[in-house]
DNA sequence: GCTTTAAGTCAAATTGTTTGACCAATCTAA
DNA sequence: TTAGATTGGTCAAACAATTTGACTTAAAGC
């Protein structure tokens, strides 16, 4: 089997990865610890963005964690007012999250940011790249639980 | 400016990196877990299988913690002979850490399932895609403050 | 009615991290 | 050779995060 990584340098290839999850989250969470949030905040916020209307158990999945280690987090954002819990029309039990106006803005201003350093990467690394960026990383998060 | 990626699918992008870090940390979480040991300590572990004589100084670079948020976890390392500090030659003050063989055992070990997930995504996503998703991470690593 | 599911909560225990103050040994440069 | 900087280590208090497990309510589904 022939890979375009040597041996070698499959350690490389796995530093870097980890280095820019690091890049990837640092800007947020420089900006989100001037609101006294966290990374779960942004990831509670993201995963509303991404899909309006998402129910806390979804929520859940998407993140990998207990209903334990969101109810605080999830709580503050909507005592905030950055998200609202709406009633699913076909069942009662489950919330239909969605980020309010304001939530809207902050989710924005963080994706920007972490937006603008992806784009560099991808600008540095070309279009080829970018794509292989995402081929690559669809397949591993398929190993993940989430949806 | 003309991007693979549509703006309506960056998040998706996103998405994805998200959970191919959290299934790349998935199996080694795991097994460390076994062992009453933690991501902290299999991050120390690579970076020193990595850069063997590694300085504390330069190790706390490469994971961008601080002095204290190591001193716990890299003592119990020790304590379990699983790595082994030396003096450099050139400055009595810096410590050179190394992996026992124990520690390279068990290095190895978790580095393996992570190659294997890695392998497998590569292989479904391609050579170019590998090729890009290298230059990509690097691209980004860039912007994190590490050697 | 009975069971299951979604959501929420409480409490205790554990763990992790930060902050800030120290100290000792060693090196470097004035 | 002394003053200042650097490396590594430690302590303690405060704080934050997460886990485990038990328990509740409301609503479905059968």
């Amino acid at each position: 089997m022939q890979s375009p990584l040597p041996n070698t340098l499959l350690r490389d290839a796995m530093k870097a990865f980890f280095h820019a999850y690091l890049a990837f989250t640092d800007k947020p969470d420089e900006m989100l610890a001037k609101r006294g949030l966290a990374r779960v905040h942004h990831r509670i916020l993201f995963f509303v963005a991404l899909y309006p209307g998402l129910s806390v158990k979804d929520l859940l999945g998407c993140l990998d964690v207990t209903k334990q280690a969101i109810n605080i987090p999830l709580r503050q954002l909507m005592e905030m007012d950055l998200i609202v819990a709406g009633t699913a029309a076909h069942d009662k039990r489950v919330k239909e999250l969605r980020l309010t106006e304001e939530g809207r803005k902050l989710e924005e201003a963080l994706h920007r940011e972490q937006a603008k350093l992806l784009m560099q990467a991808f600008a540095e690394a070309g279009e080829d790249a970018t794509r292989g960026w995402l081929a690559v990383n669809q397949a591993m998060a398929k190993h993940a639980i989430a949806p």
